[in-house]
RNA sequence: GGGGUCUUAGCUCAGCUGGGAGAGCAUCUGCCUUACAAGCAGAGGGUCACAGGUUCGAGCCCUGUAGGCCCCACCA
């Protein structure tokens, strides 16, 4: 047994503890028949990521599954590893290469690809290392890596079966182009932002009808150029006589038709709309149905792309404004209304997307996505909060085929080959040597690489060895448990679900666990641009990771965003070192039993107490563990220790520890001990460093907390009858503190205490406690009688249920303050009467409550109305004086 | 336009299936009591946004109103 420091200082232990786990390789994970396996699959950080909130909130609460579970006998699995995130490295290795001149053209594929490899190898594990410092407990020695053999072998597998199924296709179809990033991106990747625009109405002439115009609204109207016809609503009897006419397109030397397509709404702009089929989504459909030319104007880097005309090479934004001058010029320009509306940028860049027609790849989603909609339907996936159950639904509901091709080097290449003689296309693992159309034997491979989350959508299984049928994926397949942020439901939860029904035939977990957003104080997302983030790393160094892990978890609703505040750390960093106090009180009195062996019959009142308490506690935190309720269980472990454990119970037992002949003292010990030890495995999970510290340096039989076995529910540790005792007399000090300050007596005044009451069993309890509650009720000596014998009229009182407490303080007691407090007393006992008597006597109430509760009613009015007369009969006595 | 969510003590937030309003921080008053001043003992402070409804009983369920936040969406 060792003397701990008077402060718990985390920076001491932390890594040296860290460093044993992994040596002891306590957080390895095999297949193992005699143990039913829990699995947690880590949501990959990105290899570019920087430890931020997110990731120690999202790792803290992984841990503390994983270890609660471990604790249970599981076969506890957390399988962590990192994501190639194709367009974030590009860019920061682009940036690098930039420093250097050096463009990534230079370097071509193969080197380009080099230093993308060069860049993982030296900062893809930072990240890594930082989730040690948390004290993540995940199988480290299982790291995995998106791009690594066998996940490419896994996006390769499921490319080549979603083909040859038909449901990965390559067809040209409009798409959202970055025109910074240079690559398509998803619908997913695409936000929506509010800006301030205009909206230009423009006067198209009729052809043929020399002065009449029709006039459109557009918020783009460099589009113009590509214009293949003016819509109007085929019910607006405004344009009946115009469809079928044929337009001059300004600034151009083409006409373009008017058509009718209900897509226009009459009510809105002037009713009739330009149609762009190359550079708007809606556009697009409505030239498919009538059979519009599309007509691209635009280059990869939105610079205007019209040969021959005057804007041509403009940049998007350039030609808008020296398109309207030339409106302007030559009158067709009506007018220009500010206009507030939704814009499209990229969310990896915040850049205005365009609309293209390009050829791309695409996953066909409507069958794909019904085992995955079924599955939240049915229970067989349950997403936590269950309001996530709407946002999941209404992505699915609306969904669209998936654009998983992207114009990058970095990342998964399509393995889709075309033969250079033909032009046919083959899907294959390989290179094929002959083209099975015209046996040419010249084929070039796609240039372009999968969406990154097209291989984070198989991470459940793709970590575990499939497609190959090994034992991991036997034994920890399908996972349990999946959690992460709800901003990713989209990009990643839906996509791992419906391609593990699609590639297992099987769920990928069971449930999945949100949480919310960490916040500054005020309230605002942390950002880079806004400086306001806070630094996990900074946290841990300042307060420990284990205070860290306790802001994180506490004071928040499951899937709710949380604002984080240093108050808070604090305030776990104080919770923290309050358990490490209690332990070195617990170890600087241990040697006062040493060895002596104690049953349950040696226990004393208050020992049985503070077990069954600690008892029911592992009872309901494992209940609450079991529904994911994390803060509620550690919230529960918290008030047990600091107010039941430490600031009852040690101080009850106090007395029995300095008395040199209490024969009790073996008891109080094993009992003290034992608590320690059942609440430190309770707050394991939460705070794995300075429990293991203690543990390790409390006892010697076992060599790890981490490792020993979780707390259960015990028939022979439930003591209902001690719990209530307990409670009165907590009540009895808590009443006699209580007048105490009210007269300002000072702790080291001691004064005689009676308690007068008639119930002996109520006397008997009293007896029992007679020592702690001395101590605890500043009492000199205790007198227990049935009457009121011996004590002065001018002794102080205190009502408590079934008793009254007495307390000669002659010298002090001022009969006006005496007379307030009673009053008081009385009023709130009226209030109380008032309540249960309305209650009682509702005919209602009685005629439909449960029995039980109206029982409990009675009881109450019984207690209450018994301490009325108390504090009346003492109120009486006093104005007699 | 659709959906979600929030409105509870000065601040930040809990409050599980409806049965006497809670925590941390802050404030006030005493205490360096031999584990802890990162502590101990006490105190003050709330028409649970508003209006209806269901119920014996509503912070909790239903409807509506106001305000805040978020997500989704092809009104040019």
């Amino acid at each position: 047994m060792k003397e701990l420091e008077k402060n718990y200082n985390p920076s001491e232990i932390e890594d040296k503890l860290y460093q044993k786990w992994l040596d002891k390789k306590y957080f390895h994970a095999e297949p193992n028949p005699d143990k039913k396996p829990f699995t947690i699959v880590m949501p990959p950080p990105n290899i570019t990521g920087k430890l931020h909130m997110g990731h120690a909130l999202d790792n803290t609460m992984q841990d503390i599954l994983t270890r609660y579970k471990r604790m249970q006998g599981y076969e506890a699995l957390w399988q962590p590893g990192t994501d190639h995130a194709a367009i974030a490295t590009e860019v920061k290795v682009i940036e690098s290469l930039k420093e250097q001149g050096i463009e990534k053209e230079d370097l071509g594929r193969e080197g380009f690809l080099e230093k993308c490899w060069e860049w993982r190898r030296e900062y893809g594990s930072r990240i890594i290392n930082q989730l040690h410092r948390l004290g993540s407990s995940a199988d480290w020695d299982r790291e995995r890596f998106t791009m690594d053999e066998g996940c490419s072998k896994a996006v390769q597998d499921v490319f080549l079966k979603l083909y040859e199924k038909g449901w990965i296709y390559r067809g040209s179809r409009i798409i959202n182009w970055c025109p910074v990033c240079g690559t398509s991106i998803s619908d997913a990747e695409v936000e929506h932002e509010d800006q301030e625009g205009f909206f230009w109405h423009i006067n198209y002439p009729i052809v043929g009808e020399e002065g009449r115009f029709v006039e459109i609204a557009t918020t783009r109207p460099e589009t113009l150029l590509g214009d293949t016809a003016v819509a109007v609503n085929p019910e607006d009897e405004r344009y009946q006589d115009l469809v079928g006419k044929m337009l001059k397109l300004p600034l151009t030397d083409r006409e373009i038709p008017v058509i009718a397509d209900s897509y226009v709404d009459r009510e809105f702009g002037t009713g009739c709309v330009k149609i762009t089929p190359a550079h708007d989504p809606n556009d697009f459909e409505v030239g498919k149905r009538h059979h519009l030319p599309e007509i691209n104007i635009l280059n990869d880097d939105a610079t205007i792309c019209l040969p021959g005309s005057k804007y041509d090479g403009m940049d998007r934004y350039e030609a808008r404004k020296a398109m309207v001058e030339d409106l302007k010029a030559q009158g067709l320009l009506v007018k220009v209304v500010p206009h507030t509306h939704a814009v499209g940028v990229h969310d990896r860049c915040g850049v205005t997307v365009e609309p293209m027609i390009k050829p791309q790849w695409f996953v066909k989603m409507d069958e794909m996505i019904k085992p995955a909609v079924e599955a939240v339907k049915n229970g067989e996936i349950r997403l936590l909060p269950s309001r996530m159950d709407k946002t999941y639904f209404n992505w699915t509901d609306n969904i669209r085929d998936w654009c998983i091709s992207r114009q990058l080097w970095w990342g998964h290449r399509i393995p889709a080959y075309y033969c250079q003689d033909c032009k046919e296309t083959v899907v294959a693992a390989e290179m094929p040597k002959v083209c099975p159309r015209c046996g040419g034997t010249h084929f070039k491979q796609d240039e372009d690489t999968l969406d990154t989350w097209f291989s984070s959508a198989l991470w459940p299984f793709s970590t575990l060895g499939w497609p190959e049928k090994t034992k991991d994926l036997e034994y920890f397949y399908p996972t349990d448990v999946l959690v992460t942020g709800y901003d990713i439901i989209f990009f990643w939860v839906i996509r791992m679900i419906f391609s593990g029904y699609e590639q297992t035939g099987k769920a990928p977990f069971h449930t999945v666990l949100f949480h919310g957003l960490v916040r500054d104080s005020q309230g605002r997302k942390m950002s880079k641009s806004l400086g306001n983030g806070i630094d996990p790393l900074e946290v841990i160094d300042k307060y420990g990771a284990d205070a860290l892990r306790m802001t994180l978890i506490t004071g928040n609703a499951p899937g709710n965003d949380m604002r984080f505040y240093w108050e808070r750390v604090e305030n776990s960093r104080n919770f923290a070192n309050k358990v490490w106090n209690a332990s070195r009180f617990i170890m600087m009195n241990v040697e006062k039993a040493p060895d002596t062996p104690v049953s349950l019959s040696d226990l004393t009142m208050a020992d049985r107490w503070i077990l069954s308490r600690a008892n029911r506690l592992a009872q309901e935190v494992t209940e609450n563990l079991d529904k994911f309720e994390l803060g509620i269980a550690f919230q529960k472990v918290y008030d047990f220790v600091w107010e039941e454990f430490c600031d009852w119970y040690i101080e009850m037992v106090k007395p029995r520890l300095w008395k040199d002949d209490d024969t009790t003292k073996a008891a109080a010990v094993w009992t003290l001990k034992t608590v320690l030890i059942q609440f430190l495995k309770l707050l394991h999970p939460y705070i794995p460093f300075i429990t293991e510290e203690i543990f390790c340096n409390l006892q010697e039989e076992e060599e790890s907390i981490m490792i020993s076995s979780w707390p259960v529910y015990r028939d022979d540790w439930n003591f209902r009858e001690e719990e209530t005792a307990v409670e009165t007399i907590k009540e009895a000090v808590r009443a006699i503190r209580n007048v105490r300050t009210s007269m300002n007596v000072p702790p080291s005044k001691k004064a005689r205490v009676y308690v007068v009451s008639e119930n002996q069993e109520l006397l008997d309890i009293f007896e029992h406690s007679r020592l702690f509650f001395a101590s605890l009720g500043y009492a000199s000596q205790v007198v227990l009688q049935k009457d009121k014998t011996g004590i002065g009229s001018d002794a102080v009182s205190a009502v408590i249920p079934q008793a009254v407490i007495y307390m000669p303080f002659a010298e002090l007691v001022d009969i006006a303050k005496e007379t307030e407090r009673l009053k008081k007393e009385e009023e709130r006992l009226k209030k109380e009467l008032a309540r249960v008597d309305g209650m009682l006597s509702n005919e209602r109430f009685v005629s439909k409550a449960p029995a039980a509760k109206i029982e409990e009613e009675k009881e109450k009015q019984k207690k209450y109305q018994q301490m009325m007369d108390q504090v009346r009969q003492r109120l009486a006595q006093l104005q007699n004086q």
